[in-house]
DNA sequence: ATTATCTATAGATCTATAGATAATGC
DNA sequence: ATTATCTATAGATCTATAGATAATGC
């Protein structure tokens, strides 16, 4: 056996030389994403894999350890592209001008988009974490890197909010409207009220919400709301 | 093969005619749940209940017809014990004088006891549901009927709510409740700045959006708060 | 010559059944 | 006599490997 790139101690990942084998591993890859999300974890075969991958079950093997390594792979891939995702749309020279209403509106946007646009790609990658502890901890840190940066965004503009205890209400409301997202995008949606509704909709209702919480003015009452708009 | 009970035409579970079957029984059902909450569907092997139940793996047949009959008598199981609990909780005669943020709280209370007491006995079932579609569908009519229970009782109490839109404003209240319970209750919760705080700092600052969103009185401004609380 | 792929199969589960044994209650 | 339980095992998967075959690129 050759050069390996290790995600931990006991999985590796093959490092392919080929130009043959990066082909291989990212069909597999997408392979396992798509039926991750749509199967599940346990009911996703090995032999299914290869298949949707369009190669044999030892060609699966040949490039990862085992099956866990497989869907670890998976799972980082998710990570990374959350990662480098998140960053960019913090960066905050996206945001110069934007008010609180402004980035609030961009992360519903932005949010609804990520899990409607790569279903497969994202879900694929939590059903993975799903099954462990230490990769549902490891993204929850993630995603609290990315609240955290939007917190600070927020708390930028605290003398547009009105409530009391600003890092207390925006800690409040970044939950509020996660919460409501990961509902809203859930495969398995038990049916709500607003699930009929569209996401423009919806998207104006949590604003006009979040904005009464926080009482920061709604974009209604803003003078010239488009020339003052961030980015995007 | 003597008298049977369904669930479905394909789905039996035989009417014992020993008290001891149904303790076994009883015993099955429980040992399921608690392996379906802990292990989800696919890592839950019949051995495994049946050792969890101290019954071997024959008993298990003989009570029901295949694996996925004893998998929808624990979700059939919870289903009848959530309708038989949220009717009750919404009898009319429990909230005679109860005002808009009395039902909120105790909304809040109920689902969050819900959730803790019995994690073993709820969760089971929703693992039993995550797996097809139709029990899904189920599970989210019965939902949607405590909900329905919810917002009228609540819109019973419109003349409190300042929103220009009182059917809207209940409804999204409701569907935002419900998700931020179903996040915070989650067992594979991602980390959240809520999960840090208490119950009762949750359910306060719930009630505080909530009642701001419909423009009702928080309960610190009520003349003679408990005087008018309803029942529990 | 090395790297990647395929085919075939061993070994480990897991579901479900057959047939023997034990307990119940009329 | 009937009902419930147990033991043992057949048959179906699924993971992972061994060994043969094909493609790559120095």
């Amino acid at each position: 056996m050759t050069r390996t790139r290790w995600i931990s101690d006991l999985h590796w990942v093959r490092a392919g030389q080929q130009t043959r084998s990066q082909r291989t591993q990212a069909a597999l890859l997408d392979a396992a994403a798509m039926l991750l999300a749509e199967k599940g974890v346990e009911a996703t075969s090995v032999a299914d894999v290869a298949a949707a991958a369009h190669c044999s079950v030892g060609s699966v093997y040949h490039h990862f350890r085992d099956k866990q390594t497989l869907l670890y792979a998976v799972f980082e891939r998710m990570c990374e592209e959350f990662r480098a995702t998140t960053r960019e749309a913090l960066a905050p020279s996206r945001w110069e001008g934007a008010s609180v209403d402004d980035v609030l509106r961009s992360f519903l946007a932005f949010s609804l988009e990520l899990g409607r646009d790569r279903p497969a790609f994202k879900r694929g990658g939590l059903a993975v974490a799903q099954h462990d502890p230490a990769l549902r901890e490891h993204y929850g840190a993630l995603r609290t890197e990315f609240y955290d940066g939007l917190t600070e965004l927020l708390l930028d503009r605290a003398t547009e909010i009105g409530h009391p205890d600003p890092p207390l209400a925006v800690g409040f409301v970044l939950d509020q409207l996660g919460s409501m997202l990961q509902a809203r995008l859930e495969e398995s949606a038990l049916t709500s009220r607003l699930a009929n509704r569209s996401d423009e909709a919806f998207v104006e209702e949590c604003l006009r919400s979040a904005c009464g919480y926080l009482q920061v003015q709604g974009p209604a009452v803003k003078p010239e709301p488009d020339a003052r708009r961030g980015a995007r």
